[in-house]
DNA sequence: CGTTGTATGTACGCCAACCCACAGACCGCT
DNA sequence: AGCGGTCTGTGGGTTGGCGTACATACAACG
């Protein structure tokens, strides 16, 4: 596989020339922690497709309320209303971890996807696994423990960002699971104690994935063997 | 508008010439309450349109816990993953009033889809639609209680369904809103008191919508001012 | 007209997460 | 070394919804 060169799973999966040409219209930007790409109801400028760090999608309630229903790492794209011809953000778009993306003018990706069949099959089979994911997150969200969920969101987190290390605080956490950050140090001291992971000012390291995978709710394997199908 | 016509808005919003040939090769079915029309990870044999009646989605984790994440009338249609050239529903769908749909083979809608570049923006803005309605109903379902959250579905089903009334035990409203039955019942009974809505043995009616939607969280309208400058 | 099944209403203890407040721990900067 | 800021940990009282159990009400059918 040439994911090496293109390291964004989507563009990768595209034929050489549809990727090259994309690759062409995209300029490499840093994503650093906490940037807002997007805030709800503004106009879509812009789709990102990362290659490392990781940035979470976020409903918004009101100031103070607020649930990550997504996490995106280098298996996806921001940017989903254009696809679907709508250039507003529902949602809030803020970068979680530390990285690089390929951007792309709205107005290029519109092009895009008039030339590229190929891009417009992948990014439905997209759309597709996060729609599974969304729903999932809401049952998971309703009837699990905060203990799980954590677990679970870890689990992900490493997924998308390839790596045992990431640096988010408790209160950061807070947020995208919807809790306080005290539900948040509770769980973490929990699943500290237990040896699953090592966390000290925000900097968490994963040391015993199985056990998280035991912690967790159903849920992580339960999309993982949804997508599976879809994604190959 | 020759919605009278045609009593499903996605297709009534079509061009004359793709809305016959689609509505050719659809039969008419009725839907009874309870009805399955697919299971998770089921194959996806038809795509319904519903003319009257409503169906919910469903998120199933396991036998005794679900959640409905989307509540779908005659505006929408069912078998969204075709659309996206999946042929698998990660939901259960459910009849949740009972009515009429027109409804294809899933092999008719792929070739339709070919056919009609309307048909394609049209389901691309609706699926657009389900994606903000997931997310809002996500963080609805974790941050707002009970009475609040049970408004907010009165006031959807009525908008769904076109009508004051329709049977639903606490019990069916228990599985939708993820809570115990008894928790519906003490809810109901609120509003009720309030006289926002009758309710006696599984007819609900709806007297007062201004007032359910003081008593319903800002999800209702959220939802509504998102949809509107997409479906116009 | 009574029996059976379904639907609604009420009661009690329980618990996860809530709100609020504060205490310690560690970092970096002057 | 000391100071301020950020991050993590702990404690006490409150609460919405849970699990369970039981009581009432209405409908339909024999």
């Amino acid at each position: 596989m040439k994911r090496t060169a293109v390291e964004n799973h989507l563009l990768a999966g595209l034929p050489r020339k549809d990727c090259q040409r994309l690759l062409a219209s995209c300029e490499q930007v840093e994503l650093t922690v906490a940037d807002i790409l997007c805030e709800p109801a503004e106009r879509i400028r812009y789709v990102y497709f990362p290659v490392s760090g990781i940035i979470s999608l976020v409903s918004v309630v009101d100031d103070h309320t607020s649930l990550e229903v997504d996490l995106i790492g280098n298996e996806g794209m921001v940017g989903i209303p254009l696809i679907l011809g709508v250039n507003i953000s529902p949602l809030r778009v803020i970068v979680q971890g530390s990285g690089a993306a390929l951007r792309m003018s709205a107005a290029s990706f519109d092009r895009e996807l008039e030339l590229s069949l190929a891009l417009r099959r992948e990014l439905n089979r997209y759309i597709y696994v996060l729609l599974v994911q969304l729903a999932q997150t809401a049952a998971c969200t309703r009837f699990h423990q905060l203990d799980a969920r954590l677990a679970r969101w870890l689990l992900i987190a490493q997924d998308r960002a390839h790596s045992n290390e990431f640096h988010l605080t408790h209160e950061a956490l807070g947020r995208m699971l919807g809790v306080r950050r005290v539900g948040v140090t509770k769980a973490a001291g929990l699943l500290q104690k237990h040896k699953l992971v090592s966390y000290s000012r925000g900097d968490i390291t994963i040391l015993d994935r199985a056990g998280l995978e035991a912690v967790s709710c159903g849920c992580y394997r339960a999309v993982r063997d949804s997508d599976e199908p879809v994604i190959g």
